[in-house]
DNA sequence: ATAAAATAGTTGAACCTACAACTATTTAAT
DNA sequence: ATTAAATAGTTGTAGGTTCAACTATTTTAT
């Protein structure tokens, strides 16, 4: 392979990962919408550790997620405006907001795994189980190099 | 697998995806500073089509990189604030912009090839061409998934 | 006990994306 | 020829991401 034909295989790979996820966080939104819900893919990802977590610290949640804190902060602004998440401060530790579901929370929650299903049924369709691994595998890979330092 | 563990397992997929792609623009853009260059990933993305394709319209663009026209209009307005492109109007076809490159968009361009080189590098270390080849097939099954319809 | 360093979270600016509504222009239909 | 439909691009709004700078609160070091 030549050098250029190596760099625009490359700018292919990028571009395929970044339509990847482009296109299936706006899927997720779509069937949400065809769930008659309203949630965006990356508050779904937050909700995640606060349902596994009740009073979760926003910077736990960072971790869990993979987000920045500042990211977190503006999600969980909007969660908060749409009555799903409470924060409440730590009694000890006054630095630290603990993330709490509202009823409303939870219900939502519930109510998005269908939705979350039927995402990757479409997603994978055709796509066998050892694909998947394998994917999962050099994806992994990958992330780790870009990840350490 | 049970089926909360496959949803799991499908969060970690998506996480990943979404991981990757913001690390690697995040990289590109550290990058293109270490060069002493000032450039992000959509811009040079944008960048491409351009150069391959003197005059082309914003649609073209929109078209080969599979953005959406708004994203294309936003990113083509920060290009020529930069003065790195310019919009000429199309002579026939009055709703048609035709973007060119300026001179100092050209040489640009030029010297962004080592950081995108320096940074496909990072992302693959450890990992064989096999590897990229089977990543990129399960890939394309699962962008044409999401793409149609 | 006090000053310095670390930690948790927020804010504002710049950029990117998606959606909906809009302008201006060209093409098609009758 | 005139009206209707399609096309190219823009604008505004809302949500996300990153960076740098900031506040407030512990922790640590001396």
């Amino acid at each position: 392979m030549s050098k250029e034909e190596r760099l625009i295989s490359e700018i292919s790979l990028g571009m395929l990962i970044g339509q990847i996820h482009r296109l299936s966080t706006k899927r997720f939104v779509q069937n949400s919408h065809k769930f008659g819900l309203d949630i965006s893919m990356d508050q779904w990802l937050v909700l995640g550790p606060i349902w596994k977590n009740e009073g979760i610290s926003q910077k736990g949640i960072a971790e869990y997620c993979q987000k920045d804190k500042t990211s977190v902060t503006k999600i969980i602004n909007t969660l908060e405006k749409k009555n799903l998440v409470v924060r409440v401060p730590d009694q000890l530790d006054h630095r630290i907001k603990r993330i709490v579901l509202s009823n409303k929370g939870k219900e939502l929650f519930h109510n998005v795994l269908p939705v979350m299903e039927q995402t990757r049924d479409e997603l994978r369709s055709g796509v066998s189980d050892e694909e998947i691994d394998s994917l999962k595998a050099v994806l992994t890979k990958i992330y780790r190099n870009l990840n350490s330092n």
